[in-house]
DNA sequence: CTCAAAATTAATGTATACAGTTTTGATTAG
DNA sequence: CTAATCAAAACTGTATACATTAATTTTGAG
């Protein structure tokens, strides 16, 4: 009953299959599929990338068996794709697609401000700052965590919503969505968003819903149309080498 | 109160009856989704009944692992729930989340008009008319289906827009409504339904949107309401029982 | 040399084994 | 007869094996 929390980094490095002890019974699929996701939305596995079952599987040091259920989850989520038979790949969103995907963002954080109608409390005003004070910090660091904060901030306005699904929902589409700018976004996009959080917030504050909701679809179209510009590299990179920074198991 | 202390509707016992397995190796774990889905939706098993991989995968024929990914994906989706080291079982929402996801899916369906503008075809409404056809049909006959078919209206209307991720959505919440109105809803709720129906395809024909948006949350208001009486009934079947039914393996 | 067929390697689909956890059932004490 | 206890049975989590299908490389003919 009682979790060890055996710090055991065993690392499948080297070309040999090691029998390796599970430190923790449990939920490496989940372990995994956060890590994969991770991967994808701060863009470190780009589009298209290659998912071999059993390289993920060595670089986490789980087996196959594992992996393959996070990566039906990822393929139920639209974060990955996968044929029969063949190798699963991260998602690579038309800009079709990418536009039907934002459209459909819009109509969900609509919802979430309606239903976040009344039930603002001044804790929650607390937390979008702070968590705008951190989108700010990181802007001028990391690029690809400023993404995944700006996708974060959406996702805190659905959670205080209460409502699982469309919490659900809401994450699925910041994912995404986050996956598209990494695909067609030129490299400061996410910069001006900031900003445009900081509205939204007073808005939210001063209650007036009417504005909110304006001032939320100008920002999702800002978003989406900012990031529509070229079609862009992708970096070839070694599979085992960027799921090395993933495997160290920091979950919540 | 009327509560029953042992919920104790497991699927399985009784001698499996070894099916020969399919030779065609492929989407075995696809077939066994699609099949439990349609069962959870048109009753066959009912919110809360356990689904153990072993007893599923004997129904069925296959191994754990195949009823393994299937179950992932119910998950995913709402339909089965489950717990770390626990059966899985068919989700069993309380009135609160019932509400939730309702309203979520009005908010959907709007936007399903919202695409929808502009973009009807005549064969479109052909094909709805056809639809409500059906659904009076089968009104007088199977119970289930009736639901099963009324849902897929509405499905019929997402898949219209061609926008992927909205048709994704909507089906989930249909799914879920559909699991919803089997706890709570009365036995004739969806009667009147057809008309309703009926009514929405004609506005969408007079290409008066608003009033087919009004007329959409009309519809899913009394639909939720209508289903929001009293607490009923499980029946108690064997598992292997009701999915033998749904083991015709569908050749690929 | 070029290109296509064959052979080889890699990866998925599926089944099964085993360890650890939960549930069930039975036995015993009060 | 009820409640607590504990062992057996039922399940899940995970790894691994094997068959089959895709990807890649080699080979052979023109």
């Amino acid at each position: 009953m009682i979790r060890r929390k055996t710090d055991h980094t065993d690392i499948a490095e080297g070309p040999g299959p090691k029998r390796k002890r599970a430190s923790r019974a449990g939920n490496l699929a989940e372990h995994v599929y956060t890590s994969l996701r991770r991967a994808i939305i701060e863009q470190a596995l780009a589009p298209g990338t290659k998912l071999p079952e059993d390289s993920v599987g060595t670089s986490f040091g789980v087996s196959r068996t594992v992996v393959r259920s996070a990566i039906v989850r990822l393929v139920a989520e639209g974060l990955v794709v996968q044929q029969p038979n063949m190798r699963a790949t991260v998602a690579s969103p038309s800009l079709e697609e990418a536009r039907a995907i934002f459209r459909v963002r819009r109509g969900l954080e609509r919802m979430v401000l309606e239903e976040l109608m009344s039930r603002l409390e001044p804790s929650h005003f607390a937390k979008l700052r702070a968590h705008v004070t951190s989108e700010e910090k990181a802007k001028r660091h990391a690029e690809p965590e400023s993404i995944r904060l700006s996708g974060e901030f959406h996702l805190l306005l659905a959670q205080f919503t209460g409502n699982e699904l469309l919490i659900r929902f809401v994450s699925e589409v910041v994912s995404r969505g986050s996956l598209i700018l990494a695909l067609y976004g030129r490299p400061h996009s996410s910069e001006c968003a900031v900003n445009e959080h900081l509205a939204l917030i007073e808005a939210l504050e001063r209650g007036d819903l009417t504005e909110a909701a304006r001032l939320m679809d100008e920002h999702l179209v800002a978003v989406a149309t900012r990031g529509l510009l070229d079609t862009d590299i992708k970096r070839e990179r070694s599979l085992q080498d960027i799921l090395s920074a993933y495997r160290p198991a920091g979950e919540a």
